[in-house]
DNA sequence: TATATTAATCGTACATTTGCGATGAACTTA
DNA sequence: TAAGTTCATCGCAAATGTACGATTAATATA
């Protein structure tokens, strides 16, 4: 990556959608998502139990889920209660809608 | 991956839902979907005009979005026509709006 | 102060992704 | 048949992702 082509330009939406996307790419992470629906909050500790995975990495895929907006953390010590970040959730939500919605075309290949 | 915890089982919507994303998580892919919006079809070669990558990075790029079932290519030699695969758009946007309302819960985080 | 609890971070191993140029396969046209 | 066009695939390099156990940091409690 990043070796002759340096830095493609893509617009913002563009750019925020990918990031939306990579971070909801990996089933653990969906599954993350989902517990935190029905939980509406939780802990990482809460999830080490839905999860047949290591501490550590469970942390890792919150730390993404968090990078990308999607989700955030309030400390209540000792423990971490995450949950949905409702702002960024919202603005994910139409871009997939908006993105999903363009490319509905019928006519589609002639 | 996969070194002592092998093989997760994941519900299939999970598995689903996150096999689009991971195919949806690079921006050159969003361009080549909605220049197939725009376009309603196009050939590889269309888009070397409008990405600045190798034909060999954009067909990799193609290939990930055909193995995602998100497009699906027809032969019209010596050319390759790409399209939007409707049903699995259709199944795609369903499974992301479903996912975003669900986890719309708005008495979150007591 | 010492111990326990919780979760982040570090270091490591291995897999996958992303990018390139080169080559190969399929098909047209001269 | 030979040459041209189009695109996939191969082989490689570098970056990133996913998983683990071990350690560290922060806080609460004995």
């Amino acid at each position: 990556m990043k070796r002759t082509k340096e830095n493609i330009v893509y617009q913002v939406e563009t750019e925020e959608i990918a990031k939306f996307a990579k971070a909801l790419g990996h089933p653990t992470r969906i599954k993350i998502l989902n517990h935190l629906d029905d939980a509406s909050c939780c802990y990482t500790g809460d999830l080490l139990e839905v999860l047949p995975l290591a501490q550590s990495t469970i942390s890792q895929h919150l730390k993404e889920l968090k990078d990308a907006g999607l989700i955030q953390g309030t400390v209540d010590p000792p423990k971490i209660k995450y949950c949905i970040n409702q702002e960024n959730w919202i603005k994910a939500k139409a871009l997939f809608n908006e993105f999903f919605s363009k490319n509905m075309n019928e006519i589609s290949c002639k």
